[in-house]
DNA sequence: GCATTAAGTATAA
DNA sequence: TTATACTTAATGC
């Protein structure tokens, strides 16, 4: 109980509870662990809930009209997704599974619309989430829509390094590795493309020493400096 | 071993 | 860029 106490008080959203407060909702936030692969939420569920992160990792995706996934987006530890209500905090017909074992509470809508009526700082807080998470959402689209897939791969592995940037080497500051493990084919369904097109897009970049790779199956690290040196190019 | 998965390559549309 | 197909290497059972 004091553990999950303790994540709650982790967890972006519920930053400015107090001690007291987080204990009062403890017991509205039932705690689920879930094996890579499960599906969390699909829009056919009816029953609405805010979820939060524990542990893990969980991808949000969408199918487009010919049955492809389309990833929206990867989401770690404290993190927050969920539809509620009539603002939703990522886009509707979303689908979420487990993208490693991950470790899930949840809080149902009705509850988590009163909690913010009684704390208003919780409210705006929940607002700068939101709308934190529709600009990354407008950015991406724009990208999507008129951008090249190099530039689209630039700006995903920009951000992943922002999100998933692990610790860096002491004697090679500048690379950053990803803690994600993502295959060629992962990052294609996040940013519409095929797994072909990546592997060169990916190869051109590897020549370029913006990222590199030890070898199959391991991390991808990133070189940030020229990274954000391509991305103001664009 | 044998099947599966991830990645590299080639060629046509 | 994509679709398709074939090859290779690593991994798991």
């Amino acid at each position: 109980m004091i553990e999950k106490e303790k994540f709650l008080s982790r967890i972006n959203l519920f930053q400015s509870l107090s001690e007291a407060e987080l204990a009062l909702l403890e017991p509205a936030t039932p705690m689920e662990v879930v094996k890579r692969g499960t599906m969390i939420s699909s829009p056919h569920l009816k029953q609405k809930r805010l979820y939060l992160i524990k542990a893990g990792k969980v991808r949000l995706y969408k199918l487009s009209a010919d049955g492809k996934e389309l990833t929206i987006d990867l989401l770690g530890t404290g993190h927050v997704f969920g539809e509620i209500g009539s603002f939703t905090i990522s886009p509707t017909n979303m689908y979420a599974e487990a993208w490693e074992d991950s470790v899930i509470c949840s809080i149902d809508k009705g509850q988590f619309e009163e909690l913010m009526l009684e704390k208003p700082r919780l409210a705006l807080h929940f607002i700068e989430i939101v709308s934190n998470r529709l600009q990354e959402v407008e950015e991406m689209m724009e990208l999507m829509a008129y951008g090249s897939v190099r530039q689209r791969l630039v700006y995903l592995l920009g951000r992943l390094c922002e999100k998933y940037g692990g610790e860096c080497q002491t004697d090679t500051p500048e690379w950053i590795e990803l803690a994600v493990n993502l295959t060629h084919q992962e990052l294609a369904t996040m940013m519409g493309c095929i797994r072909e097109t990546v592997t060169e897009t990916l190869h051109e970049l590897t020549v370029e020493g913006m990222v590199k790779k030890a070898g199959l199956r391991k991390p991808l690290w990133v070189h940030r400096e020229r990274l954000k040196e391509a991305i103001g190019l664009m």
